[in-house]
DNA sequence: CGCCTAGAAGCAACAAAATCGCATTAAGGT
DNA sequence: ACCTTAATGCGATTTTGTTGCTTCTAGGCG
């Protein structure tokens, strides 16, 4: 059994993908998500139908893989001096991305056309990543930090509640709010609640393809 | 103008709608959701696959109707006597029946097929609605009781959070840990920190139909 | 450097689904 | 009892999804 070539990430396959991707994103702007159809993705990148069907199986894990792309953050989270200040510019950002209307559009999905999670859990490791970012800088600077899964829980969670629930009430005072009691929380339950039961830190990902 | 009859809640309509719900459930029983086909719901249900199509537009929003009936609430939260017991209780009940790989399903399909969040915005209402129940009987009590809103961001966003984005680690231990910080936050925070802005309460919600 | 192999894409026939116009039924108001 | 019209049924048509087979090519090997 050979070890590696399972997959083949290079050559034409990569073109394919990355002309199929392209494609997405063209026509979602042209003409909507609602009107797109797999024919129509296929003939805008120059490959037949059956190759999407192929790879993708339906429509909705296409545009799964695509939102996914367009939900990884593009660059480390602003240092402002101090944890506060991060958490709260990331927190506002985090914010005005996910819940305008395309952030929306494309975490649902997200959610939609993935039926192990792998998605999901990717879009969940990303929010984790930029807040570990944050706090590993608090950490440098000697500043007593919350666990990430306290700001997820807190932070992360709340926002992605309302984007999916609850379609409207959301706006950066609110996002700023949430930052305010997690760290609160921090600096006052250390130690006066029970321990966050099981709590692996994420590690970090290899940063991907 | 006639201020009323803009549908037909009533006869017919109602009996198709019902029989093709029931179809539906049936059929997802019988060969999953993923073998699931309008057509074959048309001839369970009795009717044309045409109707399906006219009413519900795809199969995602039929089997999004579905998810959310199955989703509400059946009785009222017990009442064991403390605020802090009805919590845990039902904190507990709600992972148990969200955790579940058909709660986990129900609510993928409920956000899936809602292109205006209706069905989503009705979970949520769902909760809200169960946790006033909890909180107006502690009020009774002479208990003091947190606010719906920040038991929704600190107890059920969080648990909705892990559902959707993280698969696994999720449990009754944490839905109580979860159930104790909101609680503890509550008898600390009060007026400590600034006040939740602009948090409008949700109103009692007419029983529905 | 040029064969081999196997995974991936192309192609085309086919099966299944979704859409649409038109006829028919029946709810709800008058 | 009648009328209006939303809702359903039905069938023709279009579009989408599936499948077997062939062709191409990336990557490994001699």
């Amino acid at each position: 059994m050979s070890p590696k070539p399972m997959v083949r990430p290079g050559g034409r396959s990569a073109r394919v993908q990355e002309s199929v991707h392209a494609a997405v994103r063209e026509l979602v702007g042209e003409v909507g998500r609602d009107a797109l159809t797999v024919p129509m993705v296929a003939t805008r990148a120059g490959v037949t139908p059956s190759t999407i069907y192929r790879r993708w199986g339906d429509l909705q894990e296409l545009l799964s893989d695509v939102a996914v792309e367009r939900l990884r953050p593009e660059t480390d989270p602003a240092d402002l001096g101090s944890l506060r200040a991060d958490l709260d510019a990331w927190a506002e950002q985090f914010v005005d991305e996910m819940a305008s209307p395309p952030g929306r559009a494309y975490i649902r999905d997200a959610l939609l056309g993935d039926p192990d999670g792998t998605n999901a859990g990717q879009c969940s490791a990303y929010a984790a990543e930029q807040i570990d970012v944050v706090l590993a800088r608090a950490v440098q600077r000697g500043e007593p930090v919350p666990e990430t899964e306290l700001l997820i829980d807190r932070v992360v969670a709340p926002i992605m509640y309302r984007i999916l629930f609850r379609p409207g009430r959301l706006d950066a005072a609110y996002a700023r709010e949430l930052v305010t009691n997690a760290v609160y929380a921090q600096q006052t339950e250390a130690g006066a609640r029970p321990t966050r039961a099981a709590a692996p830190r994420r590690s970090k990902k290899k940063p991907d393809n």
